[in-house]
RNA sequence: GCCGAGGUGGCGGAAUGGUAGACGCACAGGGCUUAAAACCCUGAGAUGGCCUAAAAACCUUCGUGUGGGUUCGAGCCCCACCCUCGGCACCA
């Protein structure tokens, strides 16, 4: 073993604590500010390899960007609160307080230990009154401003959990964190209004340099389309009415839809089964008994239970009829769950001609399909008619024909030719889709699949939402002289569907105390990602008791320069910390509107396998043990070698990796322990204009691990230190400058062992307030080359030339060689590529 | 189904339209050693040929998912298709 890593790791990690070298000098303007932000950690008490890699190779950057003479914020915190400090308390009777804060404490000790440059200075933890107190008035902000409000909602409710799900929480209609089926349930129940901001959430996104991954999965996300609300007159049928049902209002169907230009071909109009005229028309209907059941058949089963049934159901409302307003056409109605609620208006008018789900509903149950869009458009109908259908048919011959096809084969569902479109037959549908809507009284609406975010959670272990309510139970804001709402002590947080806080004594004498008699507190508490919305904004000015952050230093901070974390967090806390941001912003809070100025999802480690790594699985890797036996420096160099951060993959953990990068550290510290004598002037000097063979492998390197870093490569990063000690330990000589140099490279990487090589080579203070080494341009400007010979783009050979010599004699330098000559056969060549220090292609 | 990213040796991966496979793992041969470990050196895309006791060296052809195209030249650009991963999904 050339070095006992624990030693030097220990010595390393002291020595920086003592200069405090990773605090950043906020209000400082010598240098430029960096604000390198990576997602604070959950504190479940262990650190695991996906953590190792999020903030240890993070942290190369930040260490790099500090070389290069960057002040960088790189700051780290803890997302306290959530479900699994409830969870522990339940199973083993812990206090959740205490439960979360011993796990800070742990993680605190095992992040110190990967070496990561974290200014602990700036920590938040979002569970602390001190930070929550924040959260809360945040809130406050967002209720005068009308855009917190209550709402009685059918709301997704994990049976197990016994809490309320935000969307985002259900993947394939199954709790996220326990997979139990969702069930509905009706609360009322606190929303921010994100959706206010749909708009702007998604025209932000143009602007920013982010992936286009990110970028479209948050477009898909908020789910915009423009389309137009269409009214539909109902008429209940003269046998009803003359049976003396009559309705006073006439009852009116509004439909959304994306292809108003379809509207003559609408056959029938659907409304979901939660549709409150579907209660309104009940007793006009003939069938009021099949309706009912079906309605309550479909309100029992879950969501997914609608979607995964392919097949589609529903019931007509027997006796009433709708309108069609373009033509006056009476269409029947349906009820359906395959109409959803919760999007557009609840109701659609269905085209089985150029809708899916409307064709294989209609389908079913026998419904006319009649074809207003024809494939062929107007102005080449003749030509491509003729051509697509054998010649036999005129354009009008060949639009009947097409509407006999969709009959047969299935819906078309693009833009074409209007066909039995009254007027507007003959003009093309995406030009007519307006018109249409205005003649036929409807308007344009836009719809987003983006629902008004959910932040009510029946839970205790969470920020406790600070409204209370009068006597008459309207809900105030609490002031914020009674800031920080502290969360309950005295509570029964054991799951019944209650929330927890309403087993509190003390909450409601608090409330009564404070408000009078007949007030009581909000008993729901917030959700995380409410918490870990606005954590980057803490960081600024952590401890401040008056505000809750620093608007001058906002102002220089933000917006954060680059954000590291998972592509998990995409389109639930991106999205809300950017819809936080925008808000905050027009209550003139922040200065910026977007948070982020650059984003990058890091990958994920597999398991030796190649599989997700998994306690059942077996393949799981425990980074502790490998620090234990390597050190922290050959797990974090193994980290970064793995594969590029810039890009989302999948990488198996090897092994043999850690070990293999322990050799290259060991090769490392031999080098340097070898040749440790002093430098001199003279010798700094000329490693820095010589062109000798060192100081150019020092140059590329160097250049390599800038230009990669920036990037996120640090997998290329580590390739150039290995490079680097290839040659230098063929070089017949290192002077010790460049030893210097190549433990100031080494550092951001291997910041404990560079430390400790810093110290041997004699140099003063620490090597991460070392400057990075400047080299000479010119030292990578090498006056010859190798160029490599093609003829007719096939490589034969290569020849060395210096880089200025003239074509001509490169020419015959090449043609010179036995393989080329051969290829040339005593040809001239017809052509000549001479691409300087590239290529040579001849051409025959 | 739609949208996005990708497909390169046994493996992770590298490569501004210009010598494909950097760097590393695993592997093989050798050195050091009484021996092993460690360490050091060397080798390696595939195929065929030539030479040979065998190898090395040398040469041919083929090679970045498949098929076309653009170009003096394509892993990289264009078109079509196949596959993998990620996101969305009865969103009208």
């Amino acid at each position: 073993m050339a070095y006992d890593h624990r030693e030097i790791e220990k010595k390393a990690q002291e020595k920086w604590t003592e200069l405090d070298l990773y605090r950043a000098d906020l209000s400082g303007e010598a240098k430029e500010p960096y604000y390198l932000l990576v997602e604070f950690p959950y504190p479940s008490g262990d650190l695991h390899i996906g953590h190792w890699y999020a903030f240890a190779v993070t942290d190369i950057y930040a260490r790099l960007l500090r070389a290069r003479g960057k002040n960088v914020l790189f700051p780290i915190g803890f997302d306290a609160f959530g479900l699994p400090a409830e969870n522990a308390a339940l199973k083993h009777g812990v206090d959740p307080r205490e439960w979360t804060y011993k796990n800070i404490e742990h993680m605190r000790a095992q992040l110190m230990s990967m070496g990561a440059s974290f200014d602990w200075s700036k920590e938040v933890i979002a569970c602390d009154p001190s930070y929550y107190q924040w959260t809360q008035w945040l809130f406050t902000k967002l209720f005068e401003h009308k855009l917190a409000e209550r709402r009685n909602a059918a709301v997704k409710w994990c049976p197990k959990d016994k809490t309320v799900l935000a969307n985002e929480q259900i993947t394939d209609g199954r709790c996220e964190r326990c997979g139990t089926e969702v069930e509905e349930k009706r609360l009322t129940q606190w929303f921010l209004k994100i959706t206010d901001y749909a708009d702007r959430l998604l025209a932000g996104l143009d602007a920013l340099p982010w992936r286009e991954e990110i970028k479209d999965a948050q477009r898909a996300w908020i789910g915009k389309s423009e389309g137009a609300k269409l009214d539909f007159e109902v008429r209940t049928s003269d046998v009803l009415t003359s049976a003396g049902v009559t309705s006073d209002v006439q009852p009116i169907i509004t439909v959304f839809t994306t292809r108003p230009d379809t509207l003559f071909g609408v056959t029938y109009v659907v409304l979901a089964p939660e549709h409150p005229l579907v209660a309104t028309l009940l007793d006009t209907v003939s069938n009021k008994k099949e309706v009912q059941d079906y309605v309550a058949a479909t309100a029992k089963k879950t969501e997914r239970e609608r979607s995964e049934n392919k097949e589609k159901t529903g019931v007509e409302l027997k006796g009433v009829r709708a309108v069609n307003p373009a033509n006056g056409e009476e269409i029947p109605v349906f009820v359906a769950d395959y109409v959803l609620a919760s999007y557009g208006t609840g109701a659609v008018m269905a085209v089985p001609a150029h809708d899916e789900r409307d064709y294989a509903f209609a389908q079913k149950f026998n419904l006319p399909i009649k074809s207003v869009v024809n494939p062929f458009v107007a102005s080449i109908a003749q030509s491509t008619a003729e051509t697509l259908m054998s010649g036999e048919f005129d354009s009008e011959q060949a639009s009947a024909l097409f509407a006999g096809e969709v009959i047969q084969h299935g819906p078309y569902t693009k833009d074409g030719t209007l066909i039995n479109s009254g007027d507007f037959t003959g003009r093309k549908s995406e030009e007519a889709k307006w018109d249409i809507v205005a003649a036929s009284g409807g308007e344009r609406a836009t719809n987003y699949r983006l629902r008004d975010w959910l932040v009510s959670r029946q839970r205790y272990w969470g920020c406790p939402i600070p409204v209370v309510y009068d006597p008459e139970g309207n809900p105030h804001a609490v002031p914020s002289e009674h800031l920080p709402w502290l969360l309950p002590t005295d509570v029964d947080f054991t799951p019944t569907g209650e929330a927890p806080l309403a087993s509190s004594k003390e909450l409601k004498e608090r409330v009564t105390r404070l408000f009078g008699e007949g007030w009581t507190p909000e008993y729901d508490t917030l959700d995380t990602f409410v918490d870990s919305s606005w954590y980057f904004l803490r960081y600024l000015d952590p401890k401040d008791p008056h505000d809750f952050s620093d608007a001058t230093l906002m102002k220089k901070w933000l917006p954060v320069d680059r954000y590291s974390g998972g592509s998990e967090h995409t389109t639930m806390h991106l999205l809300y910390a950017r819809f936080f941001t925008k808000a905050l912003h027009d209550l003139d809070l922040v200065p910026v509107d977007e948070p982020f100025t650059e984003r990058f999802n890091r990958g994920l480690i597999m398991g030796p396998d190649g599989q997700k790594m998994s306690k059942s699985k077996g393949n799981v890797v425990n980074p502790d043990e490998f620090v234990r036996e390597y050190g922290a420096d050959a797990v974090r160099l193994y980290l970064a070698f793995i594969g590029p951060y810039n890009e989302p993959g999948n990488y198996p953990w090897n092994l043999d990796g850690v070990a293999s990068m322990r050799k290259f550290l060991e090769r490392i510290a031999r080098l340097v322990e070898c040749h440790r004598d002093p430098a001199s002037a003279v010798e700094v000097e000329l490693l820095q204009n010589a062109s000798g063979a060192a100081a150019q492998a020092l140059a590329r390197a160097n250049l390599k691990i800038t230009e990669d870093g920036d990037r996120f490569k640090f997998n290329t990063g580590v390739a150039a230190l290995m490079i680097l000690l290839n040659e230098l330990e063929a070089a017949a000589d290192v002077l010790a400058p460049a030893l210097s140099a190549l433990v100031i490279m080494l550092a951001p990487f291997a910041p404990h062992l560079a430390e400790h090589l810093w110290e041997r080579l004699g140099e003063e203070g620490s090597v991460h307030a070392a400057p990075w080494p400047a080299y000479d341009e010119s030292v990578l400007a090498s006056d010859t080359c190798e160029l490599a010979v093609q003829v007719n783009g096939k490589r034969r050979g290569s020849v060395q030339v210096a880089v200025d010599a003239p074509e001509g004699a490169i020419v015959a330098a090449a043609r010179a060689i036995p393989a080329v000559a051969a290829q040339l056969k005593d040809k001239e060549p017809k052509r000549v590529i001479y691409v300087p220090s590239r290529i040579l292609n001849l051409v025959v």
